[in-house]
DNA sequence: TTAATCATGTAACACGTTACATGATTGC
DNA sequence: GCAATCATGTAACGTGTTACATGATTAA
């Protein structure tokens, strides 16, 4: 249900159309959450049955009408409850769940050189993704003046250093694996 | 798909049903895949109807009867195409999804002892989960003595670093956090 | 005597992706 | 002139979870 949870977060800052949800969204959880806008959508649709929020038309001439969400007491309340139960999601947190690693466990099939490769390729998106973790701390600062909340910011900076912290040790573990099939007598 | 190329590694081992390739599964691939029996049968029965495996019932009186799995030669070449063409996974094994970091993300709109709470838990799941990486290990070397295969049992012992590695990122990341809103003012 | 193991599944639901549709305005 | 932005959705499909059903044997 965590989409929903995030959809009710951001209401919860101020109300918003989905196309500016949806673009909130990529800016500012895409690197712990992804969703796209057809089933943001939707799952809109849903929250405004349970009464977590309201919407409202807006008529535009110039450009296409939009619909604007703002969240209510019983959706705050949503939000705070779910914030008051994290036990479920951290057991959840501790798994992973990873095709890449399901070719790793059965390279043994193919070549060391097939499999050589596909570590490689592997390391390559570790340090682009290190390289691109530069964007989410600018996405921060850009809401950081908005939003204006320095208790709220720390949090934002914390999930970040999380990719960060994942990508450098996909590092450590890829050269580690890439040395271990070296070594490999074959 | 990785599940059905999960299902068909196995059984490329060798002959199964459907009750020992859920077990073999939760012994082998559950640290980076988890799949339900259910599932497990379903997606059993897609690849039967793709003519990736053959089934034959087995009449026991003891025991509830049973159907054992073959690969075909169609299967085994299912397999090789997918472990030739890794790229859309490689992609995929970057991406972060992490109901327990958008709770950090929010994490803003509680108390900092609730925060402090919620990465204290993560924190113990870290320290479990490096403790019960062992088992990991010794499921390999059970594995190692029924397959003899060193070629192979390489790759199973890279899988489960990974999971080490991710362990250990995690606590680092976590005490990190924990120094960070300790040096907040609030 | 209670739980676990053996062994299979079905049905309903929840969540996520892909493809498609519409059509005006604005910047390069 | 072409791509991107704005703005909404529907339909179909794929994947994963939950709850349920059956019923014998064996180990603590």
């Amino acid at each position: 249900m965590s989409l929903k949870h995030g959809l009710l977060g951001l209401l919860n800052y101020g109300s918003m159309t989905g196309y500016e949800l949806n673009k909130a969204f990529k800016d500012s959880l895409f690197s712990f959450w992804q969703a796209k806008a057809s089933q943001i959508y939707r799952e809109l649709d849903a929250m405004e049955g349970y009464g977590w929020l309201t919407s409202r038309r807006i008529i535009q001439s110039e450009k296409p009408n939009k619909r604007l969400y703002t969240i209510t007491n019983r959706g705050k309340e949503a939000l705070m409850d779910w914030l008051s139960a994290p036990e479920a999601d951290i057991a959840d947190a501790m798994r992973v769940k990873s095709a890449f690693l399901m070719r790793v466990f059965f390279a043994g099939e193919t070549s060391k050189a097939q499999a050589l490769d596909l570590l490689h390729a592997y390391r390559e998106a570790c340090l682009a993704n290190c390289r691109e973790m530069q964007a989410g701390h600018d996405a921060i600062a850009t809401y950081e003046t908005v939003v204006k909340d320095e208790k709220k910011s720390a949090y934002w900076k914390i999930t970040l250093l999380y990719g960060e912290a994942f990508s450098q040790a996909g590092l450590q573990w890829v050269d580690q694996a890439i040395a271990i099939l070296k070594e490999m007598e074959s």
